[in-house]
RNA sequence: GGGCGGUUUCCCGAGCGGUCAAAGGGGUCAGACUGUAAAUCUGAUGGCUCUGCCUUCGCAGGUUCGAAUCCUGCACCGCCCA
């Protein structure tokens, strides 16, 4: 067993322990730890990677993870690092949500084996407890001045613009009855999440020692912030996810490539198993030679990997090729609609082709590149248009069969990266 | 209700009878440079059948050979008086 706990924090992925001592404690025995994820979304993001790769990381250390789905806490919504009250998301919208998170957990984490990973959702155990024996059970261990004291409650308290519901107060004891849950059911004595969790995690401990009489303990990562102070996982489009439904591998790849020369350091440490004299290295190269940016391709290699495995990495690296420069040429439909399955495409008759009447202008604004034929005329002017990546500079110009890149599609270029295909049918 | 001042192209903001599709700035887009970065530089920025034509300057009329610019009415906004 490697010395798990040292590796966290040479990775700066300790935040606050319960125990000093965790280290000690971890390596005497195969451990039983859990994280929560709520299902606010249908899939996960870049911010619930960091909680999933922690989970790995135990399991491969020879921990046994749980990951538990917030069905129950999910319908409350945390007020954790939220400054507003939560909108309430409907039963069926959860259970959707639930049934797509569930997914990716299986490519990150083990289920087979003696360390095999649990999937659970708290809504299975939630659901038949009564209101009446939850506040008799689990309300009567909870101190309010404690609650009051937890900073998720206390900020938002001092702010005067919004409120705190009860039921979103109400949020941390079912978070500590699940940890006593998990204890019972399964044996879990640590539980994992953000910096921001601390307060809910710290429940759950207390919660157990007054009502089972056992010690458990609690781990926090710090939460990822870029070096601008901005939040991380998010780009213009919006947030990053995990799900190639809703990020193409392409996309998520591309995210990774961009990340600033401040922040790879970091991400090449949360987001990567890489080890430390392979982190180091690259660090030294960084240093020397930014504009090579190994950081980042490593990192984006290494990421993409691990939530869209080798197929989906190999496919990132493909479409990135063709996007960053080379000339597109005898391919085949299938090879080009798979690198550009992020990109708009339009189908045209194959007879506007084939009579030669397309001119480059139509052909920019039917597939939506130019807003109109001025606008059309001036990217060509101006040297940014591209067919199949090659600069056509004439404003008179017109496409025919030569110009196909595959047996019926035509790649359409406008500046640096806007692309859109045309499909002749 | 009365008196002023405003309403300009994506935004801010000049324009005060012809040379105005309308200065300047911001933004945006393209090009060069570069590390798929930042900064910088250059160009573009109403539409089209593009050396020209058409539609824009709150709305509707009017004066004039000719109006974003002058007149009348209307709408909205700002300040002042009741």
């Amino acid at each position: 067993m490697t010395d798990l706990f040292a590796d966290l924090k040479w990775r700066g992925l300790v935040h606050q322990a319960t125990d000093p001592a965790l280290g000690d404690w971890l390596a005497v025995e195969p451990r039983t730890l859990y994280a929560g994820f709520d299902p606010t979304a249908d899939s996960l993001h870049v911010g619930h990677l960091m909680a999933l790769l922690m989970l790995r990381r135990f399991q491969r250390a020879g921990h046994r993870p749980i990951a538990l789905l917030g069905g129950a806490t999910g319908m409350i919504g945390d007020p954790s690092g939220k400054s507003e009250e939560r909108n309430l998301l409907s039963r069926e919208v959860l259970e959707s949500n639930v049934a797509a998170i569930a997914e990716p957990m299986r490519t990150v984490l083990d289920f087979t084996g003696p360390h095999a990973a649990h999937l659970v959702n708290n809504y299975d155990w939630m659901r038949p407890i009564g209101y009446l024996d939850f506040l008799r059970d689990v309300g009567k261990n909870f101190p309010v001045n404690v609650m009051l004291a937890k900073d998720s409650v206390k900020l938002r308290l001092e702010r005067t613009d919004s409120g705190l519901s009860y039921t979103e107060f109400s949020y941390m004891l079912l978070q500590a009855y699940d940890f006593v849950h998990l204890h019972d059911q399964f044996g879990c004595q640590l539980q994992i999440g953000g910096s921001d969790q601390w307060g809910n995690i710290t429940a759950g401990i207390d919660l157990a020692r007054r009502m089972r009489q056992v010690q458990l303990y609690g781990l926090t990562y710090p939460l990822m912030t870029k070096s601008d102070g901005t939040k991380m996982g998010k780009t213009e489009a919006g947030a990053v996810w995990l799900s190639p439904r809703r990020t193409s591998p392409y996309q998520f790849y591309q995210f990774w490539i961009n990340v600033e020369d401040a922040d790879v350091g970091k991400c090449l440490r949360y987001f990567t198993e890489l080890s430390h004299d392979e982190i180091t290295a690259l660090d030294t190269a960084r240093a020397a030679d930014p504009g090579k940016r190994e950081s980042q391709r490593s990192l984006a290699a290494e990421v993409t990997r691990l939530v869209h495995s080798d197929a989906g990495l190999a496919a990132a690296l493909r479409a990135t090729e063709i996007f960053f420069g080379a000339e597109i040429d005898s391919l085949s439909d299938a090879q080009l609609s798979e690198i550009f399955a992020d990109v708009p495409s339009k189908e045209l008759p194959r007879a506007r082709l084939d009579d030669g009447s397309l001119s480059l202008i139509d052909a920019l604004c039917e597939s939506g590149l130019s807003k109109n034929k001025s606008d059309a005329r001036r990217s060509i002017q101006q040297g940014g248009a591209y067919v199949n990546n090659r600069r056509l500079g004439e404003v008179e110009a017109r496409l025919d069969a030569s110009h196909l890149a595959s047996e019926s599609v035509v790649v359409l270029r406008t500046g640096k990266r806007n692309y859109a295909l045309l499909r002749f049918v």
